[in-house]
DNA sequence: CACCTAAATGATAATTATTTTCAATTACAA
DNA sequence: TTGTAATTGAAAATAATTATCATTTAGGTG
């Protein structure tokens, strides 16, 4: 599971932004959500709680998220645009599915030895990395006849 | 290295697509460009070759040579928007600057082992990966001070 | 070489995503 | 309760990409 509502909003509060009922209602959408969304998503997500929210809200609540690393993105998929996600505990990583674009999240990554090597032989000092694995789930498979 | 120009225009013509002025200008910037580059980039460096390009003919030569995995995309650098690059040999991976955007590109990369155990928990068909790593290139260190 | 046709081009307009601007509203500290 | 700076949302501005369509052209054919 990620972040409890409550936790963002502290998170939130403690760097002194204010606590609005759209905000609320835009992070409960996002820490209830098992699914990957993109910001047209949760607006649609939010009406019932809190309907008449602009659109830009939501674009200026994610930013700050991202900046504290509360949220992140999905990249692959070219031609979907880019996906905003509810996170998952810590670091991890994404495999898509190519045909419906189904995410799944998985933790577990040993890439510490190839960052190491990749620094010393580029001279980066490295703060992060993204991976992904592109497939077909199991029942785009079986569509594929 | 990457393609050379011929090698990219015998693939097109291959294919049954015409070799015009304009595609032939457009592939000899790629494969003679040793940055990742923009389709506005592209223009700018087409213009001594070929004035009055259409913007629209670069994006749809992208997109056939994106077909045929002639090129790849630089996917994160969240705001600088999705950027085309030339193509190394054949599967690589970047590193990248989170300063100033500069691109490595490297080639090794051992998941194979990672893939296996996902394609065993998930059911999914893995087609490929995207692996990117990110930091700060040896200048920026500097300049951070 | 001249001709024919489907493919390609480029000007323009249309879409779509995101950001900016700004006046009105509101959270919340005092 | 009040004051104020942060926030909101409507509307316009940017920006990237795609679609439309009349015109041009590459390249096969006779």
């Amino acid at each position: 599971m990620g972040f409890t509502d409550k936790k963002l909003l502290s998170v939130l509060k403690k760097h002194g932004y204010k606590l609005t009922p759209q905000r609320r209602a835009v992070l409960k959408v996002l820490s209830s959500s098992q699914e990957h969304l993109t910001p047209a998503d949760i607006f649609e997500k939010v009406q019932p709680e809190y309907p008449g929210i602009g659109l830009v809200t939501i674009y200026r609540l994610l930013q700050i998220l991202t900046e504290f690393g509360l949220i992140c993105e999905i990249h692959a998929n070219d031609n979907s645009r880019r996906y905003l996600i509810r996170r998952q505990p810590e670091h991890h990583h994404h495999l898509i599915c190519s045909s419906c674009g189904t995410v799944v999240d998985f933790t577990d990554c040993d890439l510490s030895g190839l960052g190491k090597r990749l620094s010393r032989e580029t001279g980066f000092e490295i703060e992060t990395h993204l991976l992904e694995f592109v497939g077909l789930c199991r029942s785009c498979q079986k569509e594929a006849t």
